[in-house]
DNA sequence: CTAGCATACTAAAAGCCTTTAGTAAACTAT
DNA sequence: ATAGTTTACTAAAGGCTTTTAGTATGCTAG
């Protein structure tokens, strides 16, 4: 039993295919009778236009794509996914698109990308000129760069080495001389230019803070892998079996902070007394946490809005708006510090 | 500057269409110089096989949808859905799919499902015989329910009930007598079978336990609107508002919970001596609240792992498998009780 | 009474791909 | 040398819709 066609439709009400297009796209084009007609047809029947065939020839599926870098079951693991997609999200509630996450497949990004049925791509964590992001140039998919560099697309960044760069210099300040600094691989890291990714971009701006204290980079960082509570847990487990006692951590990422803060718990160290410990980001869950997370606040669902309005400037345009946002970062000292 | 089409690449190559087709699907029925000829061409002119048309044929788009009762930039203000998401990407990145969220548009649920370009639904927190889900029978899109009654689709459901009558006796045990309950509504609560939502079973679990207690059950619940933290910090202060002065809270979900700690703590309230907390759900946040917050745990991961799995095969065998699955919940004391 | 114009509708093309059925050439077996 | 098979490829249909260009009807205006 094949779906119900417009044919099928159209035959039933006694009318042409074209007339049950214009019922449901250009209604004003028929008699309101004839309308009538065909509506209940099609009700009767279960009809809807077919969305496959619909995006053939509109090229406009009402779908607005992430292109995530890592696996879909990994990239939620981090917390910072929620609130941007909710970011998004209020973009496509307002314009009626759905939205759709796109991770690679069988390891190549580009195969998940010719493959997904989305009018553009929110690119997260790639710079424009990323291996993975020169397909979206040659087939013309419109895109948006979070977190990464470009020239020539629109994007939307913080002030990740500055936020940084502040969170460090006002831990140091306190006169640690010994602090541990965890830090994320990006999953492209292997391809990436490592000035842009946001984990180097940050571990830049605590470089800086430590040189203009005069404290030792030392050992640093301890690298968590994959940016997730696990991850932080790990790293800070690494860390002290092999006798790094530090007074103080810096987090790349809050995800990375809450494990710390778990593993250090569990080894029944007091913060912020024994240990202080700052993350990155703002994450919703910081406030909540034990003790409650001191971070650098990047406004992340500010960040998905402004991508998801670029994309559709993009894609109403036909022409790229060439906007390169940047959004400023936040000290926000909560009970981890002192 | 049109995209670059299939008879394009054939006429750069010198072969016709089939081959080009071939050379991307079946690539052993050509010889390998054809194949390294087209794909050598294909690369050059960045050419790839256009989705829609290719799902238009072959009626397979490789995306599995999740059909939200609410606005996306709502629904991920729950914590529940994140690991949710995580369960479903973990089948989506094995078999290579994509995963789209779908919402009600201009608040109809049934135009967002005919837009969207999915193989197969999975309904979130509608039952079977929804309204809302009649379209998906009609239609004859595959889905699985979860979080909602169904006896002729295959679904995924927890112990609501009988995890909050867990939750509850144990907590009117200690002598509680005035104990507040904090729940959501339903978005689509206005047309649902009130017993069959999981609001309205876990209600059901702390009643009994209530009347097993000879506690009154009152003014209770006190209702949260959105499953957020947010909600249950509103939830809290209504109460508190109005002079209601309970021992122990119970919340119909880990979410509200988080409110109802910070709002509690905002006034100053200690926990669990003053007052006991108990969640439900054991969304990754409950580990890391301050305190660590009691909870009923459920297998979300799980949950939505299996949902797509169930998915999946009723796509691939098109038959659905009417599978109905009930997963155990587990009681997860933490230090929000005493 | 005829030219001109809305109105209500339709035929056919376009959009891009996959697949079935079929052809031509080369090879194998007798 | 002939029939049969395999290999490598193609023409054309099919999938479902939207849109453009056009037809038939009835109406208005001069």
């Amino acid at each position: 039993m094949p779906r119900v066609t417009i044919a099928e439709v159209a035959r039933m009400a006694g009318v042409s295919p074209t007339a049950v297009s214009f019922t449901f796209n250009r209604p004003s084009e028929l008699s309101s009778d004839t309308v009538r007609k065909v509506l209940a047809v099609a009700e009767e029947l279960g009809y809807a236009p077919n969305p496959h065939a619909k995006a053939l020839h509109s090229s406009r599926a009402g779908v607005l794509g992430i292109l995530a870098p890592e696996a879909i079951s990994d990239a939620f693991a981090n917390p910072f996914y929620a609130p941007f997609v909710r970011g998004v999200g209020s973009v496509c509630d307002e314009m009626n698109l759905s939205l759709m996450v796109v991770s690679p497949h069988e390891g190549s990004l580009e195969k998940g990308i010719t493959k997904a049925p989305v009018d553009g791509f929110i690119v997260l964590g790639a710079s424009e000129n990323h291996p993975d992001v020169s397909p979206l140039y040659r087939r013309r998919v419109p895109f948006v760069i979070v977190d990464g560099e470009a020239n020539n697309a629109p994007s939307v960044n913080i002030e990740d080495e500055g936020g940084a760069y502040d969170a460090a210099a006002r831990l140091l300040a306190r006169g640690h001389t010994d602090v541990l600094v965890v830090s994320f691989l990006n999953p492209r890291s292997h391809l990436e230019d490592p000035y842009h990714d946001i984990a180097s971009r940050r571990q830049k701006g605590y470089m800086r803070a430590f040189a203009e204290h005069g404290v030792e980079w030392g050992e640093n960082p301890s690298e968590a892998g994959q940016c997730s509570i696990e991850g932080g847990e790990r790293a800070f487990e690494e860390a002290w079996s092999v006798g790094r006692r530090p007074t103080a951590i810096l987090c790349a990422a809050d995800a990375l902070a809450f494990g710390v803060l778990l593993a250090a718990e569990k080894r029944g160290i007091h913060i912020p007394e024994d240990l202080e410990v700052v993350g990155f980001d703002d994450v919703p869950e910081a406030r909540l946490s034990r003790p409650a997370l001191s971070t650098v606040r990047q406004p992340i669902r500010e960040k998905g809005r402004l991508a998801a309005e670029l994309l559709t400037a993009a894609l109403d345009g036909g022409e790229h708006p060439r906007q390169n946002i940047t959004l400023p970062t936040e000290w926000v000292p909560r009970t981890t510090t002192r």
